[in-house]
DNA sequence: TTGTGTTTTACGACCTCC
DNA sequence: GGAGGTCGTAAAACACAA
């Protein structure tokens, strides 16, 4: 890894190894996302929500209502008789949540200690959380890859990048506390917490351009209405200064989350 | 295998806000 | 001035067709 280039710059950065093959999650400990989260990219945040101290975050340049709450995390995760198969998951319930786990069936190192088989590398893609169970090489945490050598970034761990989601599903902007908390929770740094927030949200946003320019163009085909000013191309979907889409478009089940 | 396209981390530049 | 936002991009990791 390029543990050494990032401890350069960040002192924090990488203040234990992340990278595990344990840490690779058994697709079966995984459940089938419910139709509502069919597509985090659709999610609706509700301002006033965030009855959680720690999340009365404003909503800033997200306007659109988005998110359930964090009472619906829990189908994400294993149930709870799935957490004695697998301490490494826990179910995501808001009243438990506490990033510092005490040992135990806690978030990062009981799945560090906790046996998991490894997925085989042929396996296509047919659970939902698929996207989320790369393998990765054990050796990553201490090879000491820099940017500027043959390696730069490392691969998060399904566990962690699950987590991460929720997150983000619960809102698209992290609060400075709840930040420090899943850096603390995952043995992330929060800059790299604050980075996968930022590229996810421009992934939401890529996402939704795409889906606006397919139905602009689907509309276009069924009704061929001369194109209005501005909407050459699709160039005037994206919203105001904040680059922010509001998506009105009716939630579809994405292929990721389908059972 | 291998070539190619896509996704995922990570960064720098620039901007806004407090 | 610092923190955090978007935007653009680099490059590793990955998926998949040929």
């Amino acid at each position: 890894m390029y543990v050494s280039y990032l401890l350069d710059k960040d002192n924090n950065m990488y203040p234990n190894s992340v990278r595990h093959p344990s840490l690779n999650l058994n697709p079966q400990n995984f459940v089938p996302a419910p139709p509502q989260y069919s597509d985090f990219a659709g999610y609706h945040h509700v301002p006033g929500i965030n009855t959680d101290p720690h999340h009365g975050q404003p909503t800033g340049t997200w306007g659109s209502p988005y998110a359930p709450t964090r009472e619906d995390w829990h189908s994400y995760g294993p149930g709870p008789a799935s957490t004695s198969t697998n301490p490494g998951q826990i179910a995501f319930s808001p009243p438990d949540f506490n990033p510092v786990q005490p040992p135990g069936p806690g978030l990062l190192p009981p799945t560090i200690n906790s046996p998991v088989s490894q997925l085989s590398p042929t396996a296509q893609r047919r659970n939902p959380y698929d996207w989320m169970r790369r393998t990765v090489p054990a050796n990553n945490a201490v090879s000491g890859k820099t940017r500027t050598k043959d390696k730069y970034r490392v691969v998060y761990t399904d566990h962690q990048r699950l987590e991460l989601e929720k997150e983000f599903h619960y809102s698209r902007y992290i609060t400075i506390r709840r930040k420090a908390e899943l850096a603390a929770s995952l043995g992330l740094t929060e800059r790299q917490v604050k980075i996968w927030f930022q590229n996810r949200r421009a992934k939401e946003r890529k996402v939704n351009k795409k889906k606006m320019q397919q139905a602009q163009q689907a509309s276009s085909t069924t009704t061929p209405t001369p194109p209005g000013p501005g909407s050459a191309g699709g160039a005037g979907v994206v919203s105001s200064s904040s680059g922010l889409v509001s998506p009105p478009v009716p939630m579809t089940i994405k292929e990721e989350f389908m059972p």
